[in-house]
DNA sequence: TTAAACATACATCCTTGTATGTATGTCAAT
DNA sequence: ATTGACATACATACAAGGATGTATGTTTAA
């Protein structure tokens, strides 16, 4: 059983990406060998080095996996709210945390990535996409901060970017502070809660 | 060189704790063995062996070490906002916000515990002394916002609860987000706004 | 036939835990 | 005040188990 067709070496790479997601949330990611996760996926320590350099390059594909859903969830609700930023804003974040309150997928990724890797130098490639990705949302959210003082909405002396990586750390601490012990509580209603009056109180500052 | 008087043995373990601290805030918790350790202490792993169980006891007693000058803190402002309950929250998380962003010990631990740590089963101790710890606080701060409701400072009905938790996450999500790539903002300026948006929001819940 | 898509085998390097060695502080007995 | 005995505070040595990366098979699609 080697030499698949193309689309079936498409499928054990995906297998391998579930299997992985799977171990690193149990597991943690610098405690699983690449081993683990090749027998958690049926296969061996040869597939997982055909399809992927090493295990930061592994970590990487996973995240990039997520980013796609996400996008596509912000850019619908982009739609709506044309006319409204700042609820536009409170809208698309409560959309991605209800996502990963709900979504096993999201909300392994979203364990992994919050409290089951070390952010040292070995996956600094994720923590730059971490870092990346947050950086080209804040623009956009600042953006919408923008145009929210054009409409009256928040105070003309808002600091906009201050305000967009205030929001980015709630969405943040909101979820770590979660996943430290999913049982105790559960995301959204806290969540909601957070978001809202953060916004509430940008309106008066 | 063996067998030290007790002030002696006293003062490696702090040398032990403090290599430990540099070496897992530099590499990540488990990437780091107890040997990289007990040679940046300038001892070996007969020390480690002898002081701590294993590594997860060494970065738990780190984890307690740093709790009680927090305590103190927080014990100090509590005297003042006696009948500013909203007042004493505010001040007292952005001490702890202060202390973190200059003070190199603070600041360390705090890495460690955000970004270098990954929450398995091995490192369950940390994690419950971090719910632990963030619990007890929840009840003390729980219990301001009462008083500030008492005080007519935010609406009766406003779950108290919920609330202090958010400021949790809030603490936990601007930490986070600025220890992901310190370099690129300060902490402080950027917190302020956050937990006073925050506060502010609650007001007019 | 060639090269893709894996499986298998090999060598190397660490790391951990423990076991043992060893020198010295501490303390009771004289 | 000495002297032993014992425990302390480490250092050193040892055994075992992984984990990683690479090299080499092996089968089959193209």
């Amino acid at each position: 059983m080697v030499r698949k067709t193309k689309e079936e070496a498409q499928a054990t790479r995906c297998q391998l990406l579930d299997a992985a997601q799977r171990v690193f949330c149990e597991r943690g990611v610098s405690h699983t060998s690449l081993h683990e996760i090749a027998t958690a996926a049926g296969l061996t320590r040869g597939a997982v080095y055909w399809h992927f350099e090493n295990k930061a390059a592994l970590l990487a594909a996973l995240w990039e996996r997520v980013s796609l859903p996400i996008d596509a969830l912000v850019e619908e609700l982009e739609q709506k709210y044309a006319d409204d930023p700042l609820g536009g804003i409170e809208n698309k974040m409560l959309a991605v945390l209800r996502l990963i309150s709900e979504n096993q997928q999201a909300q392994e990724i979203t364990s992994i990535v919050l409290t089951k890797c070390e952010y040292v130098e070995e996956n600094d490639a994720v923590r730059q996409h971490f870092v990346d990705m947050r950086e080209q949302c804040l623009d956009e959210v600042e953006a919408k901060f923008n145009a929210a003082i054009a409409k009256g909405q928040i105070p003309a002396t808002t600091p906009t970017r201050t305000a967009a990586l205030g929001l980015f750390s709630i969405f943040d601490g909101a979820c770590f502070h979660w996943l430290m012990d999913p049982a105790r509580y559960p995301l959204m209603p806290h969540a909601e809660l957070l978001v809202r009056a953060y916004l509430k109180g940008l309106r008066q500052a």
